[in-house]
DNA sequence: GCCGTTTTCGGCCCGACTGTTTTCAGTCG
């Protein structure tokens, strides 16, 4: 049983406990265990046989019998005795905004609804109103509730959140009653999906500002409005919050609401144990109340004895820990990237010439371009021919010729066929100067073999890229269940490169593995996997999922000048 | 259910908003 498998579990543990109105602390301890060991680098079933899982903070006595128990025999008692009092359906209940556990169950023991339809009918009916605690107000959220979901499943890519939240934030910029204002929450953090759109104002006329955000234009509904928070739902189904404080308030309220409630939930437990307070208000003496003023999220990390912590670091994923011993990574910029791997053109499924590709890498200030078109096996991509390649290789050779202050790299993207072999033979891979192997077809092999088949195609001498490595499509198509710990092995012994596809519907390698094989000593390439000029900007979101995931700049291959990087790949063939 | 220089009990992060209620519970972040 894997990881992820026993971390849903002890979530949804942790839920059915909720339901059955167990007290907070308790359900809490369940939600840390499953982030616990999530994030657990050694292996689980070795922990187990060692009896080693009890010494791991977060994880007693009877957290540890019951995993003990999943690991030995993949199933535990108490879980299922405990989903055995609840229908199934009331998970789905529970993802509905406004419903939480104690009214699904309240719905579940007084109406006997079971399922989101049921409810959807029962509001329609009017029969929520006259329970305790409901009322037509509830009935009506829970309603639109149901339609919002319905509709958007209220996730969102962040290359489309981000290209709405920056449209509202430019907007209020120009309100004369801010004074400052940020985009904050997970799209701030850079998360590669977005629930909500969080942003910050500093003002000392609350009202103005909500009457301004509100009145917006693309505001489809009001959700909600205080006196410091308005929520909104825009267009296309977004939701927003904005938050007015004082400008003297601001640093504080802009840490808090950038989040995340791990990365705060540590914080305040690292100001404690030195007798300060931190909340949205302030960072304060706990002996006497007072604040501590700051000017800048930097100037509180700073108070609290911290090196600065970027945003897309706060997941508490080791980056409190790192910054009180000062040791934050330089994280890679956008402007650290010498120049673009991965890119296709017309001669398979991309919409622009090479020369086309070339000037437009070239006004984005790159000063090279790897162009990797689709092998014949991608018939749907038209993949090149043996020809195609020869063709592609001579106007290369001619633009380099020409212009000699860019270089173009003679790349592929070949398909790993199913039994792991690339879709040439040697002697057309050794042409290339780079070979991006990415799997492309037969999706749904097990696990086991699609693992195998890509530790296969990795140990292909001509190998240079793995591209892709989970296959994922964010929010509608998961990743093939690989082994990523033995692919990782595999990649470092053969010297291969891994991808961070920055197409914003892949985002894959995800920025989790991102660190893991970071701290495994593997490099990486940033790419975007263009298919047309404007695709080139993609690549600011390989990068944000880079820093994710605690690179540098050396961590990355695509920040090497040319002649440096040739040098990288000819010895990766070596 | 976990934890411990407050160590086997009594804490566990904290506050805003909404809708219900007539002082507060539930939800959310």
């Amino acid at each position: 049983m894997t990881k992820d498998k026993i971390a849903t579990i002890l979530s949804d543990i942790a839920l059915l406990l909720e339901l059955k109105g167990e007290g907070p602390f308790k359900i809490r301890a369940y939600e840390n265990a499953a982030r616990t060991i999530l994030l657990l680098d050694e292996d689980l079933a070795e922990l187990v046989r060692k009896k080693r899982l009890g010494n791991i903070k977060g994880i007693g006595k009877a957290l540890e019998q019951k995993i003990t128990e999943l690991i030995t025999t993949g199933q535990l008692r108490f879980y299922e005795d405990l989903k055995s009092q609840f229908p199934p359906g009331l998970f789905d209940l529970l993802r509905i905004p406004g419903l939480g556990a104690k009214k699904v169950r309240a719905l579940y023991e007084t109406l006997g609804i079971t399922s989101v339809g049921e409810l959807e009918y029962a509001c329609k009916e009017n029969r929520l109103v006259g329970l305790p605690g409901f009322g037509p107000k509830t009935q009506e959220n829970i309603l639109k509730g149901i339609d919002y979901c319905k509709l958007n499943a209220d996730k969102h890519l962040l290359h489309e959140a981000g290209a709405v939240a920056y449209d509202i934030l430019s907007r209020l910029k120009e309100c004369p009653a801010i004074q400052e204002v940020s985009i904050a929450g997970s799209l701030r953090r850079q998360k590669e999906v977005i629930k909500d759109i969080d942003m910050l104002a500093a003002s000392d006329e609350p009202d103005a500002v909500m009457d301004f955000f509100v009145s917006l234009p693309g505001i489809e509904h009001i959700t909600g409005k205080g006196g410091t928070k308005a929520s909104v739902r825009l267009k296309g189904g977004f939701g927003a919050d904005l938050r007015v404080v004082t400008k003297a308030r601001y640093p504080y309220a802009l840490h808090h609401f950038t989040g995340s409630k791990e990365h705060n939930t540590k914080m305040r437990h690292i100001a404690k144990s030195q007798g300060l307070k931190l909340n949205e208000y302030g960072l304060w003496r706990l002996e006497d109340d007072s604040l501590i003023p700051c000017s800048s999220e930097a100037e509180i990390f700073a108070r609290l004895g911290m090196e600065y912590i970027p945003p897309e670091l706060r997941e508490d994923m080791g980056e409190i820990e790192s910054a009180l011993e000062g040791n934050i990574p330089d994280l890679v910029r956008l402007t650290d990237l010498k120049g673009i791997m991965h890119v296709h053109t017309r001669y398979s499924d991309g919409s622009n010439t090479i020369a086309e590709l070339v000037r437009e890498a070239k006004r984005q200030g790159y000063s090279y371009i790897g162009i990797s078109d689709h092998s014949r096996s991608a018939f749907y991509a038209r993949g090149l021919s043996e020809d195609d390649i020869k063709r592609q290789h001579d106007e290369i050779d001619d633009l380099n010729e020409k212009n000699k202050d860019f270089f173009i790299f003679k790349g592929i993207e070949a398909d790993i066929l199913p039994d792991g072999s690339l879709d040439y033979d040697d002697r057309v891979l050794e042409r290339f100067d780079f070979v991006i192997a990415s799997v492309h077809s037969q999706f749904k092999m097990d696990a086991g073999s699609m693992t195998g088949r890509i530790l296969a195609a990795l140990s292909n001498p001509y190998t240079t890229i793995l591209g892709h490595p989970t296959g994922r499509l964010l929010l509608s198509r998961d990743g093939y269940g690989v082994d990523m710990d033995k692919i990782f092995e595999k990649a470092r012994e053969k010297g291969v490169f891994i991808e961070i596809n920055a197409n914003p519907h892949r985002l894959d390698l995800d920025w989790r593995y991102v660190k893991k094989a970071k701290e495994m000593g593997i490099k990486l390439v940033i790419c975007p996997d263009a298919h047309s000029l404007s695709e080139i900007s993609n690549t600011v979101f390989g990068v944000a999922m880079a820093r994710k995931g605690w690179c540098e700049k050396d961590d990355i291959i695509n920040c090497l000048e040319a002649d440096l990087l040739t040098a990288r790949l000819k010895r990766g063939k070596e």
